[in-house]
Order: structure tokens, then sequence, then C-alpha cells
DNA sequence: CGTTTTCTTGAATATGATCAAAACTCGTGG
DNA sequence: CCACGAGTTTTGATCATATTCAAGAAAACG
């Protein structure tokens, strides 16, 4: 665990290797896991720039990760003489944005299996390869599509059973590719 | 209609009178509200800081309004050169974030009830009046709780008969503050 | 191995969506 | 002033998706 939500915000972390959870927690325990952040991605930026910054969400690590961490004050202090630094924050921030707002869109305009082969397809993107594993347990991935741990295994079973896929234990192989994405078009 | 979806950003708003949401379209023409933008807001900065940028989302007045446009390009060389102009855009962006976190957060962990009521007691803080106006039509309230105007009727006749606000068109009135609160904490 | 955690499966349930139709608003023009 | 028509809201009946609860299987871990 990096840090819960309502913690003072006085680093920010640039996640090296594994996989970081951020996630919010309802008073009664339950879990949404808002992002997840992968190696080359930062996270917990955005606090900084706010007076009084605490996390907003839960940051904790879903796998044997390493990150670096970088201090505000020294930071801010940079971005103060260099400006140029402070556009391309600029720039970094408002990706961020986009992609909330394309979940925001998701959550309410898809359903659940949708949501799912969406991220299959993103997963394969992202090794450039039809076969990976899941970086995450899968209570964690199902919390990311806002679905529960047992929907999410039944979808999953559904789309194997349908032969679009392949599964064993958290490897994913994608059999039918062209399929997968034709039943993104049905919505 | 203001911008929409994928046209090139080239200015952005401020708010100066009225409502204006912004929502995104799916290709069946299904439309769901991101976020309504009142008076002294502004909207489409961060589109701002993205090269070759395009609206991700359209904007459309939902009420008689009037807006302030702002050029991107001259207050992208007045950012260069103002230092401190670009670090309180960074936290004004990064409030934004916030609000988007909260809403992915709402969207999966809490019931549409919880959501009306939320909303609901945040326009009666604005308004720092328990009887307040819609400033926009039903359907598009519905879109921004993430549900459907048939729900969102039925839910507000629902708090009625509960005897916890009143309703006359779009004019409500919350008669029992504190058991609309505790209802929240119920979630 | 035994124990704990994670994952799967089944049955029942609930929340909210969809479809269809009626009631109500409100601006316009006869 | 009233009738018309478009848009919005309400109401009812039905349906679907995903949740919950409960229990069992499988994996991971010491």
């Amino acid at each position: 665990m990096l840090f819960e939500q309502g913690d003072p915000a006085q680093v920010y972390y640039v996640v090296e290797r594994g996989m970081i959870k951020l996630a919010k927690v309802t008073p009664e325990g339950a879990e949404k896991v808002i992002e997840m952040i992968r190696p080359g991605e930062s996270f917990a930026e955005a606090v900084m720039f706010m007076k009084k910054g605490r996390y907003p969400v839960n940051a904790q690590a879903v796998d044997d990760s390493s990150v670096v961490i970088l201090k505000n004050r020294p930071f801010l202090d940079l971005l103060e003489t260099d400006n140029a630094l402070a556009l391309r924050m600029l720039a970094h921030l408002s990706i961020r944005m986009h992609g909330l707002i394309q979940e925001v869109e998701a959550l309410t305009c898809h359903t659940a299996i949708y949501r799912l082969i969406n991220f299959l397809l993103n997963e394969q993107e992202r090794s450039a390869s039809t076969s990976f594993t899941l970086g995450a347990p899968k209570h964690v991935i199902a919390s990311r599509l806002g679905i529960t741990p047992e929907t999410l295994s039944r979808l999953l079973h559904q789309l194997r059973s349908d032969g679009l896929v392949a599964i064993d234990g958290a490897r994913i192989r994608i059999t039918d590719m062209t399929a997968l994405r034709s039943r993104l078009e049905a919505f």
C-alpha cells in the first residue's frame, strides 16, 4: 500500500515495474478501482497542484512492483522556472482527463460484456500479442470494469464457449480477433 | 450547439449565463451527459493542451445562455510567458479531474437513488435555499445521473410520497433535509 | 500437506431499462 | 381565446442485466 485516500499528498510516483491500482473505498469497505497504472506511467501528480492536497484514492500494488518517488516541493519549484515543463504537464493531465471521460461514458452507455471485450482488446494491443497474462487478480480486473468477480467469471467463460478466447488461469489468448471486434460494433 | 465531439478545438469557453451540457453521443444517438457547466465555470480548456486537439464531447446549451469565447492560440502564447497562470491552470485541471474521479465512483459504487439525492443536496447547497429550479430539462438531468428519464420520474415521486421533497414541474423543494441526508448514510 | 485466498458455479433476486401510451406544457397561429 | 402540434414528463407492464448469497473447486502459499 503506497497511500490511502485522505492522506496528505507530499510525493507522486512513476511506476518502474509491476502494476499499481488506484481505488476508491466506500465506508463499508467496498472498493472501486478507478485506474491501473503500468510501467512508464505516473500517478498522483494531479494532487500536487491542489493546495492542502490529499490523495483522493488508495494506491496499492497488485503485483510485485517498484516505483520512483518524486517529492512535490522540488518538482513544483522546478515548474516555477521551467515553463516548457509546465506546458507538458498540462498536456499530460488533459490526456488523463480524456481517459476519465471515456471511462464515465463506458460505465453508463455500455454493457459489462462490452467493457470486458474492450479491455481485452486493449490488453492485446498493449502486449502486441494475441496471448497475454492479466497483471492483477481477477477481482481487481472486475472492479476496474465496474462489475463483480462473479460476473467477470461468467462473461469470460461465455466468450470462451463462443470460441472467441482461450483461458488458462490468468493467461488469456484471443482465438478469434475479428469476431471479438465485431461484437463491439453490436453496441 | 457550441461544438460536436470530433470537431477540431480552436477555442474554449467560459459560461456567463445559463447552462451548458457536455455529452458523449454513441453512434446510435444515445447520449450521456458527462458534466453540466454553470455561470462562472469554463470548459474545453483541457483540450487546448493536446496537439491535434479535438473536442471529446458535444457542448450544447440546455437553457438560454451566453458564453465568452477564448481563442486557444493567444491563450497558449500567454501561458508560455506567464508561469503563474500555467500553475493556476494546473490546479484548475486537477480539481476537474478530482470531480471526474468522484463521478466514476458514484456510477459504480452507488445506486440511482443515492446519486439523485446527492444531486438534490448539491443543488440545495448551490442555491442556498431549500427550494430551487432545475436548470435543465429532466431528461438531461437523468442522463447526467446515469439513469433514464422514466427512472428519474419514478424516483423523484418516490421521494415525494416519502414526504422528503415537494415537486412542482421543474421546481423542487426539500421538505425534510435531515431525512434526505440520512438516506445517503444508508449506503 | 493443510490452510488461506482466489475463482467458479448455481439459484434467486433486484435494480433499472425498455416499450408503449397517456397526460401535461408551452409556444404559435387562426 | 382556443385549437393545434411538438416536445416533455408521467405511468404501467414487462424484461434483462448484473448482483447477491451460498457453496464448492482450484490455486497459491507457507
